[in-house]
DNA sequence: CTGAAAGCGCTTACAG
DNA sequence: CTGAAAGCGCTTACAG
C-alpha cells in the first residue's frame, strides 16, 4: 500500500502500471491487458484501471513495453531532404496512412549525403524499428549492409525497383524525363537542353530518359547537357540556364530536372528580356504550386509524392502485419502538365 | 560458449551486451563502460570489445538503455506544418545543433490542430523525452497540463514568451507586422489592408501589430482586413486579394501575412493587369527564396528561421545538461526586405 | 476472465 | 580499472 521507496532506488517516481494495477485492485497483467487487450478484460476491471490510470495521471512507458515485447511500434523513414516540398508531402502521406495507430514515425533527413544517412540508420536502428521508408532504391554499400543485417521489413519510394523481392512504390523516373523530352521533340524542338543539380538517383534517371528520347530522334548531343552536384534552388536554375546559352547558344528548349530550378531559368529570363518559350522554352518536374501560377505558367510533370507516401507506408503496415503484398512494385505514374513555358 | 536458446526463449536472438561481454572476456559493465565511457577502461579491454562489437555486428538496443538509464536520448519537437518552408528551416537549424549527439529527433507535425497536437504529445510522451521544442507560446489546455505533468524541460520557438520560466527563441510578431505597416505608411499608403489565413497564433500577432500602426496613424479600418481560417496557398492569396479590392475598393496596399499569400496575391494581379506596385503594393512575411526572384521581387519580412531552430536546441541543451541557461527569452530580430512589390 | 513468475537487455550503485 | 547483483517497467507463456 505504501510506497515506500527504500535508500537508493532507482524507480522514476511516476505512476507505474504496477501502481495503477495496486489502486484498481487487480494484477499488473490485467492491468496490462485492460489497456492493451481492452475486449479481453470484465466490465468492472477495465473501468476500474481506466479511473486508476486517470487519478495517477499514468503514462506507459514505451521503453519498457519494447524491451518486454520485442515490439517497437517505431516505423523509420528516411528523406534526403526536408526543404523540397516533394519530400514533405510524401512524409505527410506517411504520417496519413500510419493514421491513428501507436506507431512512432522516426523522420531522418540525410541532405543527400551517404555519411549522413549510416548516421541516422546507425542511431535509428538502435530501437528496433518494425519497418524502414527509404528514399531511394540504392544507397552505399554500409547502409545496404547495415540494412540487410538489421533483417526489418523495408519499402523504397519515389523510384519503381526491379530486383524481385524488393518493395517499391513510385513511378519511372527514366519514362517521365524522356516523355518530357519527346513532348519537347514534338513541339518542334531539336536544341533542346537538359539542366540537372543535385545528381541524386531520381535526376540521373531523368537525365538518361532525356538522353533516350533525343537519341532516338537523333539529336543527341553532349553540350546540351549541363549537371551540376550543388543542390536545387532558384537561384541555381537562374545561373545554370545562364550557362546554358553560353555553352550551346542555339538551345531552343531547357528540360530543367526540377521545378526550382525551372523558376528559376524562367525568372533569369524575365530580367534578361529572353521571352519564354519563344526565343527558349523552358520545362520543369514535380509541379510546384507556383508553376501553375507564374506567368508564364510552367510546364512540368505532376508527381503523385503525397500518395507515394501513403501507399508505401500502407504496404508496409501490411508487410510488418505478415500479410503478403499486393505487388512488389506498385506503379503510381504521373501526369505531364502542358502550359505556356514549353 | 554455446548459446543454445533452451525451450520457450524470448530473446531476440540479436547479440546483446552479454555476449559481447562474453567475446570479450569482460564483464557485461564492463563491456558497457569501454562502449560508453571509453577512457574509463584499460586500452586492451576498449579493444577487445570494439573487436567483439564488430565480430557480432552489435547492436545498443536503445529500449533497455532508457529503461535502465531513466534517460531517453529523445528530443521531442513538434512544428505545425512541414508543407511551410518556415519550419523545415526550424527543423534544420535543431538537427544542426543537435548534431553529432547520440539523440533521437522525434518530429510530429500538428497540422495545426489542437486535436492532433495532444496525440503526437501523448504517444511521444511515452518515450520520456529529454527536451521538448514546440512551435508556439500558448497550447490547448489538455496539453498545458500534459507538458506540466511530465516535467520535462521547454523551449518554445518562433515568438518571444513573457512569463518569467518561459523560455523561448524567436522574434516579435508584433513588432514586426507593426514595422512592415510603418514601412507602408510612410511610402505614402493610407489605404493599407490585411491579408490573413490560417489565423494562427503568428498570424494573429502579426495583425495586432498591424492594427496597432494603424491605430498611430489614424487610419485603422475594419474593411481593411480579410481573415479568414484556411491554410495558407498560392491560390488562396489570388482570391483574397481580389477579395480585398471588392471589399475595399481604394485599397492601395496589402499587408499579406506570409510570403505564400503575397506570391498568390502577384501572380493575380499580373493576370488580372493590375500593376505592382503602382496600382496595388504588396508585401509579405518571411522572405520565401522566390521573393527576391519573381517579377516584381517582394517586399517582405525575413526571418531567421534556421537560427531560431538551432538556438532554441542549443539553449534546450544546455538546460538537459543542467546548466543555467543565458536569458529566457532570446531575441534573434528580424530584417525588412524593402523590393520592388511595395 | 484473471494471476504468479520470469525475463527482455541494459545501467546503477556499491565494492574492491 | 573491473565485477556480482539488483532493478528499470513492462509483456510473455503458462495455468487455472
Amino acid at each position: 500500500m505504501s510506497k515506500t521507496s527504500t535508500i537508493k532506488s532507482r524507480a522514476s517516481g511516476k505512476a507505474t502500471l504496477a501502481s495503477v494495477a495496486a489502486r484498481a485492485g487487480v494484477s499488473a497483467m490485467t492491468a496490462s491487458r485492460a489497456l492493451n487487450q481492452p475486449k479481453r478484460v470484465s466490465d468492472a476491471v477495465r473501468a476500474r484501471v481506466g479511473l486508476a490510470v486517470a487519478e495517477l495521471g499514468y503514462v506507459p512507458n514505451r521503453a519498457a513495453r519494447a524491451l518486454a515485447s520485442a515490439q517497437s511500434n517505431v516505423i523509420v523513414v528516411l528523406v534526403p531532404s526536408l526543404s523540397n516540398a516533394v519530400f514533405t508531402a510524401v512524409l505527410e502521406g506517411i504520417e496519413d496512412a500510419i493514421g491513428s495507430g501507436n506507431y512512432q514515425l522516426l523522420i531522418g533527413n540525410t541532405r543527400y549525403s551517404d555519411a549522413e544517412e549510416e548516421k541516422l540508420l546507425g542511431i535509428y536502428l538502435q530501437s528496433n524499428p518494425d519497418g524502414i521508408l527509404l528514399s531511394s532504391l540504392s544507397q552505399s554499400a554500409r547502409v545496404t549492409r547495415m540494412l540487410a543485417a538489421s533483417n526489418v521489413p523495408l519499402v523504397s519510394m519515389m523510384d519503381l525497383g526491379s530486383a524481385p523481392g524488393q518493395l517499391s512504390v513510385g513511378f519511372s523516373q527514366f519514362d517521365a524525363g524522356r516523355a518530357m523530352t519527346r513532348y519537347l521533340i514534338d513541339k518542334g524542338h531539336t536544341r533542346i537542353g537538359f539542366i540537372g543539380a543535385q545528381l541524386d538517383e531520381r535526376t540521373l534517371r531523368r537525365a538518361d530518359g532525356y538522353r533516350k528520347a533525343m537519341g532516338e530522334a537523333g539529336l543527341l548531343d553532349a553540350r546540351l547537357e549541363l549537371m551540376v552536384g550543388e543542390p536545387s534552388t532558384i537561384a541555381l536554375g537562374a545561373q545554370l540556364v545562364e550557362r546554358m546559352l553560353a555553352q550551346a547558344p542555339d538551345c531552343d528548349a531547357v528540360f530543367c530536372c526540377n521545378d526550382d530550378l525551372a523558376h528559376g531559368a524562367i525568372y533569369h529570363c524575365q530580367r534578361r528580356g529572353i521571352k519564354v518559350p519563344e526565343q527558349l522554352a523552358v520545362c520543369g518536374f514535380n509541379d510546384l504550386p507556383a508553376s501553375a501560377w507564374m506567368t508564364p505558367s510552367v510546364t512540368t510533370i505532376a508527381t503523385p509524392r503525397y500518395r507515394i507516401g501513403f501507399e508505401a507506408a500502407s504496404l508496409l503496415l501490411a508487410v510488418i502485419k505478415g500479410e503478403a503484398p499486393p505487388a512488389a512494385q506498385i506503379d503510381l505514374g504521373f501526369t505531364l502538365m502542358a502550359r505556356e513555358s514549353a
